[in-house]
DNA sequence: CGTGGTCTTGAAGCACCTCAAGTTCGGTGG
DNA sequence: CCACCGAACTTGAGGTGCTTCAAGACCACG
């Protein structure tokens, strides 16, 4: 039994807002990395960067392909994963607007491919600059270097929280775990519960809780019959957070 | 059958040095943050931090204690863990000399406490800085920033690769992926051997694999008949890193 | 309306965990 | 140097949570 009768399927995830100059310089100034610089000094960034766009469907970094360059979303939602060497994938992370990726590691430093691929989860405006410019800004502008090891301390930490959720607690706990990380980053208030703004498949919660389609759909049907959850065909809302999140603790 | 008439237990994990002054400069300068800076502002770095040293089995950093230092670690090795609210701990990392732990991030940016524990796990030796001290560095030196984003990356990229493991292999491959990774890291040639510079039990190696000690146990005893490495008590030696690496691949 | 893909649910099998007993080893004190 | 003790490790057996396989239901699309 889904929710089928009110299903938000029709809210559309993401509009296509068209990339433009405007919102390009916003979007800087808004991201987290370019806080605290001057006005002046962002002009002088997004002189830097180039805009790319992606249709749904598209690679944005491919797994094998070499390195060498820094993206960072605009609008849409995109999807970063490893792939096994026998084809299984792992979702690491959903992207969403303001997050990036690729290589910040010069060649020469750092691996010389990528290690993982993104994947545009909806039409994807980007602005995309060379690693080793984006090592440039970094050198002139301090802050921005603090502001990215400030960043990246903080998925470390997300990625460390992950390693001990998967090393040590049950599919309920993961998934629940998976629910609420996503609506923290993708939730929109929605006829009183959390809608999670991306298409979301069984198999894609699946593949970042460590488990099988099969066993997400049944954990989120026992989370339905519980009132944790509203979920249907590609979309996941919270009812009750408070609840999921004592599941974890 | 564990290979007890030939063990490495008496080779002394880590000598006792002590944290001289001289050392102290010379570990700064080897240390990938600081490899690309001139030799007065290595001095001027040293200045700024000061030495600590912590006996086997003392905390360096304490889960849920205020955070606010950054250690960088001389001599020694020390266990880098989470703890479950069950009480259950997930082994992240085992942290050897040039490593580091503790938080970057500022009082105000990221979170105000600790998130991990760090516990000396033989004589440590290890010097320390204030975050905000640290952040000035970082803004006085842009190489060392870049240093720091780098190692970060690379530190975020294993996790990663962790996240993967655990959530999509079977115990046998995530424990060959544990000791893989703790050779490259902790190895030292013995016998034809490459043992793991620190002492490690089934207990630990499981907490690291998100598996129990008894699975790990059996997997080591198949390791063994199978050639693959040499173990004891709280020690384990590769015998064939290749093949392992191909149980993981 | 069909049609195809997503989701649900059941049932069987397996990998792993847990519990429990025995064994080995390193250290310690006689 | 030897005997003993406790802790770490090993191994077995049983239970279970999860995966896999398979069939059916549902829903968004044409």
């Amino acid at each position: 039994m889904t929710d089928r009768h009110n299903s938000p399927v029709h809210i559309p995830a993401f509009e296509d807002e068209s990339c433009t100059v405007a919102l390009r310089k916003q979007l800087l100034r808004k991201n987290p990395l370019f806080q605290d610089i001057p006005e002046n000094a962002v002009d002088r960034v997004n002189s830097r960067f180039r805009s790319v766009s992606f249709e749904k469907g598209d690679y944005i970094i491919r797994e094998g392909k070499s390195a060498g360059r820094f993206y960072i979303l605009a609008t849409g939602v995109a999807k970063l994963f490893r792939t096994h060497p026998d084809g299984r994938t792992t979702l690491l992370d959903i992207l969403s607007s303001g997050d990036y990726c690729g290589s910040i590691a010069d060649a020469g430093f750092g691996p010389r491919e990528y290690e993982e691929t993104v994947i545009a989860d909806s039409n994807v405006c980007s602005i995309s600059i060379g690693s080793t410019a984006f090592r440039r800004i970094l050198e002139e502008q301090p802050s921005v270097a603090l502001r990215t090891v400030d960043t990246l301390s903080s998925r470390l930490r997300l990625a460390n929280e992950m390693v001990q959720q998967l090393g040590g607690s049950s599919v309920e706990t993961r998934v629940a775990f998976v629910l609420l990380r996503l609506s923290k980053k993708l939730g929109q208030p929605w006829e009183d519960k959390i809608l999670i703004r991306s298409p979301l498949s069984r198999e894609e919660i699946a593949a970042m809780a460590g488990t099988s389609a099969e066993s997400c759909s049944r954990t989120l049907s026992d989370f339905r019959r519980r009132n944790l959850v509203s979920a249907g065909r590609g979309w996941v809302a919270l009812v009750d957070p408070e609840s999921l999140e004592n599941l974890i603790a």
